[in-house]
DNA sequence: CTGTTAGCGCCTTCAA
DNA sequence: TTGAAGGCGCTAACAG
């Protein structure tokens, strides 16, 4: 390692005190074009560089958010969606000269550890938290020290003046429906995860709009819920398809549930679409399995704008804003039979 | 935010010197176990918890490891396989405690930027790069000024000294072979990516070498290069379904290649494995999309050792060990024809 | 406009 | 075994 050149170098070297090298750097106004020119002229010279740290310490702040992910990586909806998202922030952050930080933990247990000791130790300057589930033990803690975060994914009702960024549930299932219904589908299976979710009861609800707004009534038949797991989803389609419930057409709220009903219907020889209709949500795997129509949550947006937020409200130049609903959009596959009453 | 504690705070209501309040904390040996506990106790009552820039600063370390993918992240074999491979990062950090930051960048002209930022910065104790590719120009930048780091992937041949962790590419693609031989294939095609990736060569190789121990003449019409889409890898292996040279089994040496090998595969209207059996690395699909054969790279052991080695290179520990072959496992599908001879 | 002084919070000699 | 003092490198308040 070369022998490190701090500010003081810089300032020996011209000529200047620490603190003109330090405000002409920092492009403090007050500071003759002179002297400035000289400051600069000698850090080149040196190439010299900050010590981010020293400078962390001097100003109070990381220039760091924290990512948190309470459940398991491997839980993640879709590895896809969950890296879209962090290059969203990464974006983000690096455009506002932060830096991120990765903290992954397996739980709420041990994203609570994690956060006190993110938020006593000041190694973040705020926090994302992504996935977050109904346990809101570690909001608790965030709060009571009122350090800056925000979550991707709507926190339960119940919890007032946090924010966050989510994608508008209840669009995206709705306008999906929407969608199949005007395809001719008039009875459509909904797979989806546990109430525990937000997202989930913001799909059913959207779900259930379309219907209503078709004139359809709702059959809870036809709601199958399953936890987020392929074969959970797999087991749950395959004996809904065996069963005297009939539908058309399938809708499924995530990637991974997306591929477990694809599995189910394919196993049982029957064609998709021809025989039934699939619509998913976030399903990037249209290139092997084209589905009728899927939903594009913009992932990298998600990211990009919770960051965002997170850094205004770090700056506290939040204008109270606590919550952004990031619009989703339809995809439409190639091949879309309008439904013709059979099945 | 409450007001923060410090050690003075500390040192102040266990009534002794802050230098002993650190000793004490820090497990010092030579403080008396009288006065440890003393200070153990008030830094309990007061939930003291340590400034950690102020104690990198102090300390001359960040214990903080840095995360370099210098190409985009969608050009990323598999958004599974990068996941697990921080996942396994982040473990090894963790137990080592040492957190981890994450720099995305597009390019290399942007990873020495990056790179020379976090250096001069000194914002990280160390470096690990992911994909590394042969432009390596950012390495010239690491090596120039001794910072410690480490590779995902193996650097190209010149390269010395250099630190890397990486399946045993070789091995991966024979494996594979030898399987499909063993089935009667003796006419494999070979999906594979540009030259100019080492893991590519390195496959090449071991794809020769299995069909030189079989006795089985290399014929260079069944390697189709294309680059690492899933488009061009549709294009070319569908042109070579269409063309004269023939084969009854095709591997593939990633997930989105394997992808692009399916699709071309089905759209021409044959069965897997019926028709053409297929072979592929690293593919996480099976569940929706069964195949003959797939090697797991074991991404998680890969990011862990990768980041275990560099907290020893970090910390003076390693051994001159420079590579860590991680062996890679052969994932059998269920429904394995032997082939008879047909096609 | 520039330089002096005083921290940021912690750790580490070095005396006592 | 403890404590006083100095320093990590940078920034900010205040005189001048």
């Amino acid at each position: 390692m070369d022998l490190p050149v701090t500010i003081k170098d810089v300032a020996r070297r011209a000529k200047v005190a620490v603190s003109t090298a330090s405000s002409a750097l920092n492009g403090k106004p007050y500071v003759s074009e002179k002297t400035r020119l000289k400051v600069i002229k000698a850090a080149a010279e040196l190439d010299y560089y900050p010590h981010l740290v020293a400078r962390s310490l001097a100003r109070g702040q990381t220039k760091d958010l924290g990512i948190i992910n309470p459940i398991p990586i491997e839980a993640v909806f879709s590895s896809k969606f969950f890296l879209q998202l962090i290059k969203g922030m990464h974006d983000a952050a690096f455009k506002n000269s932060y830096t991120l930080s990765l903290y992954i933990v397996n739980n709420e247990e041990e994203a609570i550890t994690q956060i006190r000791s993110i938020v006593k130790g000041r190694s973040a300057d705020g926090l994302i938290i992504t996935n977050p589930t109904i346990k809101t033990s570690y909001l608790m803690e965030l709060k009571k020290c009122s350090f800056p975060f925000v979550l991707v994914g709507r926190p339960p009702e119940d919890e007032r003046e946090i924010c966050y960024v989510d994608s508008d549930n209840v669009m995206v299932s709705y306008m999906a429906l929407r969608y199949l219904i005007k395809l001719g589908h008039t009875r459509v299976a909904f797979v989806t995860g546990p109430n525990k979710f937000t997202f989930c009861i913001d799909r059913l609800r959207g779900y259930k709009l379309a219907l209503e707004e078709a004139g359809i009534s709702y059959d809870e038949n036809l709601v199958l819920e399953c936890d987020l797991s392929e074969i959970d989803t797999y087991c749950t389609v395959s004996r809904a398809l065996n069963g005297k419930i009939k539908f058309s057409a399938i809708f499924a709220t995530s990637e991974i549930q997306t591929i477990g009903t694809i599995k189910a219907i394919k196993d049982k020889g029957l064609d998709i679409p021809a025989d039934i209709v699939v619509g998913g949500v976030d399903f990037s795997l249209t290139y092997l399995q084209p589905i009728t129509v899927t939903v594009d949550l913009h992932p990298y947006d998600l990211g990009y704008l919770a960051a965002e937020m997170l850094i205004k409200n770090i700056n506290n130049e939040n204008s109270r804003k606590t919550k952004i609903l990031v619009p989703a959009d339809l995809i439409v596959g190639d091949s879309i039979p309008v439904y013709n009453g059979k099945n």
